[in-house]
DNA sequence: CATCACAATATTGTATACAATAATGTGATG
DNA sequence: CATCACATTATTGTATACAATATTGTGATG
């Protein structure tokens, strides 16, 4: 049933020496100012004014803009430039039916293929979690989510979802920090990852993706109360 | 348990007027090109080259290749320029399972969100489709067939989706090409897809499924098969 | 003859200048 | 005063020039 394993070997021959052009530093820096809100959503996006923010001369960061914009986290209009993309009830309801759709292959592919390793490392990242939520301490909580996401990513062995994944839960980053600041919801948050997590601990594949959906449910009609708020 | 309705009519104020820079001509130029097999498997792609190419400058250009990086077409190296993407049997897999998690989920969508019109086309397509193979116009069975999915990628309604399914499918573009060429293959891809439209156009959720399972699984396979003998 | 150092070349990364289009302001006119 | 035509400005789209890095070639040296 796996996939061809003798082949993994064969893909990275050379060391991948991260990107430190200034288009990448340019992207980066934009899409943190667009995740973290010092760059609104609606906002129109003026290229001259990007460069001095970046640093980065038109070039470079004309290229960062495309990048973004293929990530959905801005829109373009010919020849009328960028904004920050907006999130309609309808967009959020698009994200998690992908969502859906993906993370709970992820999960099921978790217990198959992930090592034992990776699995005790996934642990870790829960037992964080826990402290950072007794510590009230959210900003860390943010980095620790994004390591175990990044375990069960990697656990998975499928680069291409997680590609597909990976900009579409930048785009409600936002949205998902905000649902951090409600108690009750971070406490439910985290129980529904001690659940995905002993499914995926266990190996129980049928358990896993029914843990990872209800998880993605409980967070999507979290998200849409929050819309319907503002 | 349909999505927002009254929010649809929303999104698109103004005419999308289509995008006649020539950054898009560049990259639906290189798109082609690799699409038909023009610029092989682990070419090296040479700015200057794809200039004269394409007509286009090098600004232009390279937003161009950034665009196709992001698509997975072709592949980057720091300072090393750009290679056209190779497939591997891991690719194949991978994009695989990314494609059934979601053309299964298109499928099923579309059973309960596309409108008896857009039924009714697909319908129209499978003809045309049908009436492509007795006449071997293997040419404009290439086109009927984007049409097809075209049909099904909208009446699901589900941007996200398309986006992330409309790279990967590109991506495996030549080798459904050389697919085709298989007599065996062409009557039974034809066959799945005879299954599949009866059951959309039933509105049979799990039949819609199940039908798209098994065509894309017997894709697969042929694919790899493909594969081993090259 | 193989190998290494190093110069020469080629190619990508970056910055800036120019052209085309859209947004804005201003004045004439009813 | 409102509105339209049209000039002005601003902004994006495009082309080209320059800098940094990698690749290639060449010759000295063992």
């Amino acid at each position: 049933m796996n996939t061809a394993p003798d082949m993994a070997a064969i893909s990275e021959p050379e060391t991948p020496r991260l990107d430190t052009t200034l288009r990448e530093k340019a992207r980066l820096a934009l899409r943190d100012a667009i995740l973290d809100g010092r760059l609104k959503a609606g906002e129109k996006l003026v290229e001259r004014e990007l460069c001095v923010l970046t640093g980065a001369s038109r070039s470079a960061l004309r290229e960062a803009l495309v990048l973004l914009e293929t990530g959905g986290l801005i829109e373009r209009q010919s020849y009328r430039g960028y904004r920050v993309a907006k999130l309609s009830t309808q967009k959020i309801f698009e994200i998690f039916e992908l969502r859906a759709a993906l993370e709970t292959l992820v999960a099921e592919l978790f217990t198959e293929r992930a090592s034992d390793q990776e699995i005790a490392d996934l642990n870790d990242a829960l037992t964080d979690l826990e402290q950072c939520l007794t510590d009230f301490d959210l900003q860390r909580m943010r980095t620790v989510k994004e390591v175990y996401y990044e375990i069960l990513f990697t656990g998975c062995r499928n680069v291409e979802i997680r590609r597909s994944l990976e900009n579409v839960i930048d785009r409600i980053y936002h949205l998902r920090s905000h649902l951090m600041n409600n108690p009750d919801r971070r406490e439910a948050s985290l129980q529904e990852m001690r659940r995905l997590t002993a499914a995926l601990t266990s190996r129980d594949r049928l358990a896993a993706r029914a843990a990872s959906l209800s998880h993605l449910t409980a967070a999507r009609d979290a998200v849409l109360n929050l819309m319907a708020e503002s």
